[in-house]
DNA sequence: ATTTAACAGTAAGTTCCATCACTTTCCCCT
DNA sequence: AGGGGAAAGTGATGGAACTTACTGTTAAAT
């Protein structure tokens, strides 16, 4: 039995989202394309004829509403699949908007030959229907988590899902090695920029959090931020924000 | 172009979640067994060996909070797979507690033996693909809804949901043909009875609803619950509660 | 027919959270 | 070095939603 320290400390490798058997085939029948910051590699409503594999760099992924507010769903990097709910889809439009954070590349793979390429080879079919089982249990347990404890539920679980994907050991607990600014974190909550705001500060007052200079969030205790919302503990592969 | 009255007026038959080849397979590969009222399919966290399709019934998907809280996620009917999510699972444990509100059927089918079927016929899994893509957008959409509108939209694209998979014709609207309890309604918005209790008292005044004896909820005027939560009108395969 | 239990309905008080309005801090730019 | 813009931080206020507490209603049970 390893501890969450020692899953966690095998650090960026902790994640292989896809198996490589998928990856390898993904490659195989994709093209490469460059992503700039702050850019947007497809947007919500968009027809979609392609789905991408993130090779390096940042992709964030959000829904938005009809009154102009915004929904972070998940944070995106190497060898995530995004834009994959328009496989095997009648109308495949976008569903969510994916905004680039950090530039890098992504392997821009023909819906059309993906969804044949999968068909002939069920070994393939069973990496890919696992990965879309998985993903489909992580957004259980988001609902949850965003719905049954308030917005402190909701930040909390945001917090704890950041540290459990981007996460770096640090003498006084976990960093999240990226930075966002209070809305962003507030759109992953559903709340305002001031709540969240009101909430990082009792949090930093309670030293359970520190805020670094470039703004990344330091977890000093994450048991805490778990027991505040009774957390139960799911692993660690359903419990992130990928 | 159909309008959604001609869609619903189809009534019973409107709902075909799987497809006919899909459903010949997994029926072929079960075997039958009756439910009863008020009990229940399986519970969140039983390790699960079999998935479930419904001859006939109703049944309700819930997840239950650390707080006691519970969260309806679903109401499924005649031809709704659940326990779906255990499938091509490292640890298969139920996911969500499944509850009969109607005795019936179901089609109980072993997960190892749908998950070789499906490997080796290529259209059904195709077949499958596509229902559990559908599936993901439902939930999707379902996520906005709740949390982007308060209580009122979490309500509101409730009751829209609920007419789109059992509402009937009625001269005055649409007759949603399930009885819920306040605490119930209350239970798939995340809201507590009282607030649930109060919105729809409001909805009564304003002669947007009405409630019959047997307790079954009368939209009179859905365009209003649309405009209210800014509905996008998004299809009725995916605006709805199955 | 009366009791009981479950649910509906309502009101008052409290807490949570959004909104508004502003100041302060940070950091980029020339 | 100083100015401008973006983000952080904070207080006041109002409204939304939860809590508590109670009454009214219905339907089943004895």
């Amino acid at each position: 039995m390893q501890s969450q320290a020692e899953i966690l400390l095998k650090g960026k490798h902790r994640d292989e989202p896809i198996s490589p058997q998928l990856r390898e085939l993904l490659e195989s029948i994709g093209t490469i394309r460059k992503i700039e910051k702050d850019g947007y590699i497809f947007h919500e409503g968009e027809e979609a004829h392609d789905i991408y594999i993130i090779q390096s760099g940042i992709v964030q992924m959000s829904k938005l509403a009809a009154n102009g507010k915004e929904l972070i769903l998940r944070i995106c990097k190497k060898n995530d699949l995004i834009g994959e709910l328009t496989l095997f889809s009648d109308n495949p439009a976008f569903l969510l908007s994916a905004k680039i954070l950090e530039p890098g590349e992504v392997i821009v793979i023909n819906k059309d030959k993906l969804e044949r390429a999968l068909l002939e080879n069920s070994m393939l079919t069973f990496e890919f229907m696992k990965w879309t089982s998985n993903h489909m249990r992580k957004f259980q347990s988001k609902i949850r988590d965003l719905l049954l404890n308030g917005k402190k539920g909701a930040l909390y679980s945001t917090l704890i899902r950041l540290v459990n994907s981007y996460g770096i050991e640090h003498k006084d607990g976990w960093l999240i090695n990226i930075s966002f600014t209070n809305q962003e974190l507030a759109n992953f909550c559903a709340a305002t920029r001031e709540s969240v705001n009101r909430m990082l500060a009792e949090l930093r007052k309670k030293d359970k959090i520190a805020v670094m200079k470039n703004g990344e969030i330091l977890v000093k205790d994450l048991d805490y931020l778990k027991d505040e919302i009774g957390c139960e503990g799911c692993p660690i592969e359903i419990c992130n924000i990928n």
